[in-house]
RNA sequence: GGUAAGGUGGCAGAACGGUUAUGCGUGGGCCUGCAAAGCCUAUACAAGGGGGUUCGACUCCCUCUCUUACCUCCA
């Protein structure tokens, strides 16, 4: 079946772009109301940092966009917790594998709760699905694609003529390559390790021996198990391309003849000083100290700051710009609260309607159509800026009334909810102290006592309130606290 | 060496065959009791080099060059 007769923008069409075909793809070109999204998540043997969060941020924003248009997405996210790493790691600190992957697993879904990440809809772990992957790589021994060698199972690459498709790499050439360590026992030096015979621990029994399952094989096992054996995305960062990726396609496809996944979505890697961020480099930047240093809202702002097929550099001169991106928004918010509260009509009433914001339609309307096309979240953030500007700008001049404050209002937080963006709450109590220390200081004001109406504002400050005075009123903002803040 | 993605103003970053966003930074001005916020204005007509197609290219084609990633575990 044809994919699409290529003019795959309608109304409301989002597209995608595929890693496999080198094209974008339509999501809602196959009249569906329901997406399944596969993405590979993390190897739980230490803290996530800025790249993983990059790429889950970015399918948060995909979800929460898909939903906005009315489709629902079943996402699936595993957790890689067996591995060489987190065996070795555990052995160091002297206990077992499950209990460091129990311990990172725990700390992760912390950390993407602080960032305002929208649960997955599963996150099957690989050592709760041996039989499944047993199963599948008993499928594939059945068919002929896969054989028992010495130290374990392995999947034939010569028996998938397709392989290498999606990362555009010749099998002859990854032969000549053969940086691949050998192992006299394979066939072929490309072929790959479905099940690795070990008794140590963690291990399992299987047909063949007891061992455990090598990496690619649990992401075809849970992804078929939960959403099929074709899924409309499958993900990952740009670095899952080969040999994961890859290899993934060569048993899925092997196993059911058939594509095992629409469209395959990378995302670019978060680089320090142009370079990937890395282990072996040691850069790595956490998502626990990211947290400390800029909170969740400048994180995702600064993930979602270029196309996410690019990389991004972390640096402090980027997260500055997002800091100064998230001030503004967050001061918008509170012009929009303090507006719609001052009912007194004064201040450029009018019914609410969007249109009364120059410009607001519009915005709403190319948010929705960057997003549409290939997640341009660049010019989606571009959007909620000049509605954020505007309404700044109308609060300024004593302009922005209820009515307008209901319709600006209504539509930022609707762009802020697909962008998983967030303004702490303020709780009644408090807001109600602010409301009246401000003005007790334009009670000083009004009697010209500026030293002590200064001192007023130097003790809100120190709480992080800051006040825009607008003539006999004043419009105060609890700020977020910022870690990099306080370092100038 | 092979494969992939890229090279746009001080920085970040889009779109588009003709009209060059937007944000940040910086300078100047306005507003303010002073600030903050906001506004105006300047920096700015920028596209790695060279060919080609075209009436016209940042945008399409070729070539060279440079950068990054992958080819071993990696989001």
């Amino acid at each position: 079946m044809a994919a699409d007769g290529g003019s795959g923008r309608g109304a409301g069409g989002i597209t995608i772009h595929d890693t496999l075909s080198g094209k974008r793809s339509s999501l809602s070109g196959q009249g569906t109301n329901a997406v399944s999204i596969y993405l590979c998540g993390v190897t739980v043997y230490d803290d996530a940092h800025i790249g993983h969060a990059r790429t889950i941020i970015t399918f948060d924003v995909l979800r929460r966009h898909l939903e906005g248009r009315g489709i629902r997405a079943t996402m699936v996210q595993n957790f890689t917790d067996v591995d060489d790493k987190i065996i070795a790691r555990a052995r160091d600190e002297g206990i077992q594998a499950s209990e460091l992957g129990e311990r990172y697993i725990r700390r992760y879904h912390e950390e993407f709760e602080r960032l305002n990440v929208l649960k997955a809809d599963s996150y099957p772990r690989a050592t709760e699905h041996i039989p499944d992957i047993i199963g599948f790589i008993g499928d594939l021994i059945g068919g002929g694609a896969a054989y028992v060698a010495k130290n374990g199972v392995y999947f034939a690459v010569s028996e998938f003529a397709q392989y290498g498709k999606l990362s555009g790499k010749k099998t002859d050439q990854l032969r000549s390559g053969a940086r691949i360590e050998v192992d006299e026992a394979k066939r072929d030096p490309l072929d790959f390790a479905l099940w690795k015979f070990d008794s140590g621990h963690p291990s399992w029994d299987s047909p063949w021996g007891a061992g455990r399952p090598g990496w690619h094989i649990e992401c075809s096992a849970m992804s078929t198990k939960y959403l099929g054996d074709c899924i409309d995305i499958h993900g990952g960062g740009r670095d899952l391309i080969f040999p994961h990726h890859e290899n993934e396609i060569a048993q899925s496809e092997t196993r059911t003849g058939s594509m095992f996944a629409r469209i395959w979505m990378h995302v670019g890697m978060v680089t320090i000083g142009g370079e990937k961020m890395s282990k072996s480099l040691g850069n790595i930047r956490s998502v626990r100290r990211a947290l400390e240093d800029w909170g969740p809202n400048v994180i995702r702002l600064f993930c979602l700051s270029g196309h996410y097929s690019k990389p991004v550099d972390y640096s402090d001169e980027n997260l500055r710009e997002s800091l100064a991106r998230w001030r503004q928004i967050e001061a918008c918010h509170y012009e929009l609260m303090h507006a719609a509260r001052n009912t007194d009509g004064k201040n450029g009433g009018g019914p609410a309607c969007g249109a009364n914001i120059p410009g607001l339609v519009d915005a709403g309307d190319r948010f929705d159509a960057a997003l549409d096309d290939d997640l341009n979240t660049h010019l989606a953030v571009s959007a909620v800026m000049d509605v954020v500007s505007d309404t700044n700008a109308l609060a300024a001049d004593c302009a922005l009334g209820p009515g307008r404050a209901a319709g600006a209002g209504a539509e930022l937080s609707r762009m802020s909810r697909i962008l998983g963006l967030r303004v702490p709450n303020v709780d009644p109590a408090e807001a109600a102290a602010i409301d009246s220390e401000v003005e007790a200081r334009n009670g000083l004001r009004r009697q010209g006592r500026y030293e002590e109406a200064d001192a007023a504002r130097d003790r809100l400050r120190a709480r992080h309130v800051e006040l825009f005075d607008r003539g006999d009123k004043t419009v105060w903002v609890k700020r977020e606290k910022i870690g990099a803040d306080a370092r100038s």
